[in-house]
DNA sequence: CTAGGGTTAG
């Protein structure tokens, strides 16, 4: 055989790239196709480079002739160039599998060049599978280029390319290839829509989905499995749970992957209810629940705190055997810690037998809302010690937990950091250290801070400061900071309520009219509130002022005696951000009924003595409703624990977790 | 040779 000159430098040899052909004593009878079978064959380790050597048998006489020896074995390659082996397409469309299933980009990039050197032309089915090696390494310049050069396309190539687009979340890409395909009279597949629908998904609207779809039936591709759960998950992403249930309903056959689009759909809309039904129904209908559903389930349960529901779901996933990966282990720990329960989400983490970066984000952030500064810096540290390396959300976690615990110094000192790590601080990091600063009271070294900021404040920015000027009662500050928050968010309700609170407070009238008059021109609304508690596996909600319970007057009849009691234990309502230019007696009558303190005296009604109480919000508590709650903690002897959208407050014997700091 | 579903921040 002649042997061929190599046209890139050869792989660096102390690491092979290839296929890694071990020393044994065995007749040398390999023929290419064998040898090619083998390493396609070659099972898959989790361990990269060792995943490369392959239980290739080859005598030592042969090896000897193709000289390129390493200390690991040799380089599949070496072995054509130094013509022990005849390369032909199988040889390289095997290698290129291999590459494709490791996803090794430069591995493919020298198999590619190598055999675009060599004198064999390949047929579309190879071309085709570069085109799939480059979109599933990652380089999706390089696929497209491939595309472009093949000598002819069809349907797959096009498909594998829109596919390459969708799944690197590229859609606007993917989606200008399909006219382009139908204008050559190819026939779009299964796997086609199946990949243009999941790229719909990814746009706000629900236009170019829908007349897809309708391509999609004349092709009379929608009944297929693949197709239909593209479909109904395009349609739920948009919002659209009917049309996506009404797709799943109509699918000829339904497997696991359609039930938990249908389930993480429900999911994503915070609708555990019908997320949990559907988990039963899944399984009367014979399908297991998979690692896909029970993060789905998780997730749902985690987003309205709903924990009895969540434990009765982690309890039948630890009888059904489902072995715990960091994946779902971190929507348990998750959904423990924003259902108040810090303890079963710390339980969680330590028995996670492998921790992603995930795993530590969630644990780090479960302590910020939990108002666990110190934790937080213990973790991170442990992370730091055992090399983990942190990327930009671990940073926000743990500065956004130094910001709820107080901590100044430490979280100037990660702050620093960040540059160590080599990670550039994006505006969120700034946010954080502007509410540190501020909260800590240091507003001028705030204002200063966002002063000397190397990048453009956003909105949040501002609005940190903002929020900082309510807590420490600076009118001038806050007036400065609101201006900028308006010019740059006009649209947000929340930041006006805070200058209202501001000028209120410092019983600047006038001033807070025009706030108010300003929004009502710009028909900005505060989002209603409203608190829900859990109670034997259902929830119940309340809004402010709302008296459509069933059970409203032993409700009120209840808050109407514990109010009574906290009275007599000096509690005094806090009125002066109620938003109403009214007299004390209308602005303590407002206050009553705020949906926190609703919520309390049904859950007093209802649950058993000892029992820890736990309620949701859906915005921040304002501080009359924290001051009455501790004194109902120390009054009924309860522990309490109340979730706002910032942060969980844990109420015991008359005072809370927050030190009032929130 | 080409396809669909899940987690952390603000």
């Amino acid at each position: 055989m002649k042997k061929q000159k190599l046209f890139l430098s050869p792989p660096t040899l102390s690491s092979p790239l290839l296929t890694i052909l071990r020393l044994i004593s065995s007749p040398f009878t390999t023929t290419s196709t064998a040898i090619a079978a083998a390493i396609a064959n070659s099972e898959r380790s989790e361990d990269d480079e060792a995943s490369l050597s392959s239980p290739l048998v080859i005598a030592e006489n042969d090896l000897l002739r193709a000289s390129h020896k390493t200390q690991h074995g040799l380089h599949v390659l070496d072995l054509v160039d130094a013509g022990a082996l005849e390369p032909t397409s199988v040889i390289y469309s095997s290698i290129i599998k291999r590459c494709t299933q490791l996803q090794k980009l430069k591995a493919g990039k020298i198999v590619h060049a190598h055999f675009l050197n060599s004198r064999l032309k390949g047929d579309v089915f190879f071309h085709n599978s570069i085109i799939n090696m480059y979109c599933k390494c990652g380089s999706l310049e390089d696929a497209h280029k491939a595309f472009d050069e093949m000598p002819s396309r069809d349907m797959v190539s096009w498909t594998a390319l829109i596919t390459g687009y969708a799944q690197s979340d590229r859609p606007r890409e993917a989606l200008e290839l399909f006219p382009r395909m139908l204008r050559l009279d190819l026939r779009p597949n299964g796997f086609t829509f199946a990949s243009l629908f999941k790229a719909c998904g990814a746009f706000s609207d629900d236009e170019t989905g829908k007349q897809i779809h309708g391509v999609c039936i004349k092709y009379g591709c929608d009944l297929d499995v693949y197709v239909g759960s593209a479909l109904l998950d395009m349609y739920a992403r948009h919002g659209n749970m009917n049309e996506a249930c009404l797709i799943f309903e109509h699918l000829d056959s339904k497997n696991e992957v359609s039930w938990n689009a249908l389930i993480a759909g429900h999911a994503r809309k915070e609708d555990a209810e019908t997320a949990l039904k559907l988990f039963c129904d899944m399984q009367r209908n014979g399908f297991g629940a998979t690692h896909f559903t029970y993060s789905s389930i998780f997730s749902a349960c985690a987003g309205i705190g709903a924990l009895e529901q969540g434990k009765w779901v982690h309890a039948h996933m630890v009888k059904s055997g489902q072995k715990l990966t960091a994946f779902v282990g971190n929507t348990i720990l998750d959904m423990y810690a924003k259902s108040g329960s810090i303890g079963d989400a710390r339980k969680v983490f330590d028995r996670l037998d492998k921790r992603d970066i995930v795993s530590w984000n969630s644990m780090l952030t479960a302590c910020a809302h939990h108002g666990l500064g110190k934790e937080a810096v213990s973790i991170f540290e442990e992370m730091r010690r055992i090399g983990i390396q942190p990327n930009q959300i671990t940073f926000l976690c743990v500065l956004t937990a130094c910001s709820h615990g107080g901590l100044l110094r430490e979280g100037k000192h990660y702050f620093e950091m960040m540059k160590k790590y080599k990670l550039e601080p994006e505006v969120e990091h700034y946010v954080t250290i502007v509410d540190l600063l501020g909260r800590s009271g240091f507003l001028d070294q705030a204002r200063d801070f966002i002063r000397k900021m190397p990048i453009e404040p956003n909105a949040a920015v501002w609005g940190a400061l903002l929020g900082a000027c309510r807590m420490h009662k600076n009118a001038e500050l806050g007036q400065y900071a609101a201006e900028r928050v308006f010019k740059l968010d006009p649209n947000d309700a929340g930041p006006c309520v805070l200058l209202y609170n501001i000028y209120a407070t410092a019983g600047r009238w006038n001033n807070a009219a025009r706030v108010r008059k300003m929004m009502k021109e710009r028909g900005m609304k505060k989002e209603p509130a409203c608190s829900w508690v859990e109670l034997e596996n259902s929830v119940h909600m309340f809004v402010a002022n709302d008296d459509s319970h069933p059970e409203i007057k032993e409700i009120y009849t209840m808050w109407e005696h514990i109010n009574g009691k906290i009275k007599e234990a000096g509690y005094k309502p806090d009125t002066e951000y109620v938003f109403l230019h009214a007299d004390e007696q209308e602005r303590e009558a407002k206050l009553q009924y705020h949906s926190e303190k609703i919520a309390l005296a049904f859950a007093l009604t209802k649950m058993p003595r000892g029992a820890t109480i736990r309620i949701m919000k859906n915005i921040r508590m304002c501080r009359d409703c924290h001051s009455a709650i501790k004194y109902v903690s120390k009054v009924m002897g309860r522990e309490i624990v109340v979730r706002d959208t910032n942060r969980f407050h844990h109420f015991s014997n008359g005072s809370c977790s927050c030190n009032d700091y929130w």
